[in-house]
DNA sequence: GACACTAATTGGAACGTTCCAAGAAGGGAA
DNA sequence: TTCCCTTCTTGGAACGTTCCAATTAGTGTC
């Protein structure tokens, strides 16, 4: 097949028609008589015709196409906001361009780089980890859409997220109505969401008249460091009987430590969970936790871009959405 | 901001060069002047210019992009899978356009009709759904490589798969091995991968010597028909002593309705998966299952996807990968 | 039979790059 | 001084679309 690939010029020659028709007649233009029509979709069809994308996107300045940077893949939350992402760009026609740029804030923001030379016309930014002011610059350039952080704002941004601190509020609060007191926590490391969820647990213990019980374990929301912190957790302070984990991958490897070291979840001791992790609700695992609407999120995320992306003028949107309290197996009232 | 974005025409002026030196000078030739790469850099950079890739795209007839074509995100280890792919992409200066098209042919066949229009230089597929008719087409027009199916062969075509019969087999003798004979299977529904599933199951219980305990439940690789299934068969063959299921997503969920059914894993009944899905193996859930090199698969198919992007007529590469059994928490011997 | 009007069609200019053949500037050699 | 060689630099033509203003053909109206 040593013949290249044909063109509008290719087309309308076929068709016996100026390539301008041709362009007319193939985006379904109804100042195009029904003849030419035929005639053009029958030459396409013949020829294995295929717009080019490229050219297209030069001419009319637009590429329909939105960016997406995701923290990673390991962490099956993202992919489940993916999918609601996915689901609401396609069916308005745009492509999506998933880049996953580890979590280096220099290699996101070269990832970044490569998204807005394709002229990617908004981008999506799911748990990231880039600056407030690389953030500021870039929205400058194109909207932008931040899901899961509410830290950067600006006139160009909106943001879908939860509200951490509550949420983290809901499920201590819950550990205390069934009776728990010696109640720690597993962070999830140095970055916004964790502090969030951190500053709930403190709220929570204090208003629960528990201060002295407070007890943060350093994590960073990986299982195997939630796994390594309740190893620590369960040898300096034997006597916990509850752990509020900053989420759910977390949560899963804190559950294998703690099983191991001969507890029963939720007999000895109980879990509780953030974010909704739709393995993690599974009923194998069946772990109690602070879900959150991620497919939902995914899909607020888009829909606000691209509004904005149509009408760039508009206020920036803070969605603040609901999570909930998924009662299942990990936790129950303490060993008496 | 009403001003439009900086060609590369704005960064000659301001550097008082032509635009075709702008042109060599970013893209790094040594034929430019010390002085003149400095004025152009310094150009590029105050007025914030970045290279337009459609406009690159269509002049030297190359999009640099890849497209991915990925049955859902739902099951994790198709995540895993594209992070090897990006890995790969990335490092190589690739885009990658990832879409994730539904399990209806005909809707995988207009997001692929999306991709070429995007000028991909090749295409992943990762489980699709597609006829190999469209796929024949489809190689005609551009590489392919295809993960972890090896039905569709053809000049333009590489494939990266694990043996799935003989991994299947793999399974079935560790069951047996354990001293079971009551060993029932989980199918994963009426494709390629899950079709090779079960004739290894079949393979494994008559040459054990066991083909009157052969029970075949047809599943369909998600966690809830996992779940169904086992009910079914617990109800139906009570005396069952372990299960191969067909994935390890299946596997969540067979194991939660077996547990739900009274039974202990592994002390009642023993449960094998298929995949090495990174949470299953996760100490909590701790799966016993055949373990894919999935990352790796990925790797591999984005490797030999650009070779044959440099190098279209090279013969068609269709590597198998090896996968082991992972032993794990969730078999024993059964009960006597 | 001239006129205005509508419907269908067209060629050319843009879009922002890369490539190419050709030009300018400078330095030696004759 | 002239001429040739490098080394840098340049304008113009592509690439495959879309948009626009302009053209053609056809249809009534008076």
């Amino acid at each position: 097949m040593p013949r290249r690939k044909p063109t509008i010029h290719d087309v309308a020659a076929r068709a016996g028609v100026s390539k301008s028709l041709v362009s007319l007649a193939l985006r379904g233009s109804e100042k195009v008589s029904v003849d030419s029509r035929l005639a053009i979709e029958a030459a396409a069809a013949e020829l294995g015709y295929r717009p080019n994308a490229a050219a297209r996107s030069l001419a009319d300045r637009r590429s329909r196409a939105i960016g997406v940077l995701v923290l990673d893949f390991n962490n099956p939350i993202f992919a489940q906001i993916l999918d609601g992402v996915q689901q609401v760009a396609g069916a308005q026609g745009y492509n999506t361009l998933i880049v996953t740029g580890s979590a280096d804030p220099i290699r996101q923001e070269s990832e970044l780089a490569r998204l807005l030379e394709f002229q990617v016309e908004g981008i999506i930014l799911i748990a990231h980890r880039l600056t407030a002011n690389t953030i500021m610059r870039i929205s400058d350039e194109r909207p932008i859409a931040i899901i899961t952080r509410r830290d950067v704002t600006g006139p160009n941004i909106d943001t879908v997220s939860n509200d951490d601190r509550s949420g983290a509020i809901m499920a201590v609060e819950y550990l205390v109505s069934l009776g728990h007191s010696r109640i720690a926590h597993i962070t999830g490391g140095d970055n916004q969401i964790a502090r969030d969820r951190e500053l709930g647990y403190l709220d929570a213990m204090t208003s629960a008249g528990l201060p002295q019980h407070i007890n943060v374990i350093p994590g960073d929301f990986t299982d195997s460091r939630g796994y390594r912190a309740a190893q620590e957790l369960l040898t300096a302070a034997p006597d916990t009987t509850a752990a509020f984990v900053a989420n759910d991958l977390s949560a899963l490897g804190a559950m294998a430590a703690i099983e191991e070291l001969g507890r029963q979840v939720p007999e000895d001791f109980s879990v509780i969970g953030y974010d909704g992790m739709a393995l993690a609700t599974l009923r194998t695992l069946n772990l109690t936790t602070v879900q959150q609407p991620l497919i939902e999120m995914g899909r607020l995320a888009v829909t606000n871009l691209l509004k904005r992306i149509d009408n760039p003028n508009t206020q920036p949107v803070e969605m603040r959405v609901d999570s909930q309290l998924h009662i299942a197996g990990t936790c129950g009232p303490p060993k008496t």
